[in-house]
DNA sequence: ATAATAGCTGAGTATATCTGTCAAGTATTT
DNA sequence: AAATACTTGACAGATATACTCAGCTATTAT
């Protein structure tokens, strides 16, 4: 359950070869298919999309190719899969494209809402710089192991 | 992104249900169709499923129905959803009916797992006791909003 | 016994999404 | 102007989703 495309998936590798190898001029597409195993079709198909959103910037002609548009600590992993998938929704009613036509009524509503929270907590938390420190992660709940309760979830940062 | 399908989501709501009504005899399926709006036929897979799983009991015959098998205390989000859909898998080499080839090479495969941990440790501990009690869900982080990191994850818990 | 109730099961199907490929560009540098 | 590299949109096969349907089995009330 709950499994991510191969879109955001080789989106978030792609990045990280950019990243690794800032400093060395443009990445070509070929190298990043070759460092990562994915095609240079499909890889043309990613990098379009998150260089329209301005996390990428692209050189043309020979010896161009691909850097970031931002140091890696700006650039969240929850800001390249949202690119390449949406916003994190795990129903429908949660998508901001649909909408929920019970909001109130529903029991579980606040349940999806809540889990999405931590989801885009922990992907907006976790940036490009962490991956390529290899400095990583662990979670959110660094205590008990047992959720947090509390009588209603209210506002939350966001 | 990270979309939970309709089976999940249908059998949260049934389980709600009939744990709303316990004390009260069985539940029938017609009950649960009409209060949660889903057909009686995709309910029938759905409790199939649950009932296999222990998680519910079944009474055939006129007056029969459905009930807890536990006390809703001792029945989490996780358990419904895992028997539903399987276990949290955001990437396919994270699915133990999968496996993954280059586990050490890859520099995401960390963070798929510390997420899919979170997700887990959040579903686990989430009991459908606190969705009848309408008790929901402040989230996992409740501190500053930003990840805890840490040079390495490992072992967690499980 | 038997009719009515209620759950049980597996097969089947339409639709949507995913996971790519392909072809034909456009822009830039040497 | 030739070579390199990114850009775009169309399209197609595979898989998963979200169901329905038909016919069955078990239990209880009369």
């Amino acid at each position: 359950m709950l499994r991510l495309s191969t879109k955001g998936q080789y989106g978030v590798r792609a990045m990280y070869e950019i990243a690794k190898c800032s400093g060395l001029g443009p990445v070509t597409i070929k190298r990043i298919s070759e460092e990562q195993h994915v095609s240079v079709a499909y890889l043309e198909q990613i990098l379009s999309k998150l260089r329209r959103a301005g996390i990428i910037k692209s050189v043309k002609g020979p010896g161009g190719g691909y850097m970031l548009a931002r140091d890696p600590k700006l650039i969240s992993i929850g800001e390249i899969l949202r690119e390449l998938e949406g916003p994190v929704a795990i129903t429908s009613c949660l998508d901001p494209k649909e909408g929920c036509v019970r909001v109130d009524s529903c029991v579980t509503h606040l349940l999806w809402k809540s889990l999405g929270d931590n989801i885009k907590r922990f992907l907006d938390g976790m940036k490009l710089q962490d991956l390529l420190q290899g400095d990583q992660f662990v979670a959110l709940a660094s205590k008990s192991g047992s959720a947090v309760k509390k009588g209603f979830s209210g506002r939350q940062g966001r």
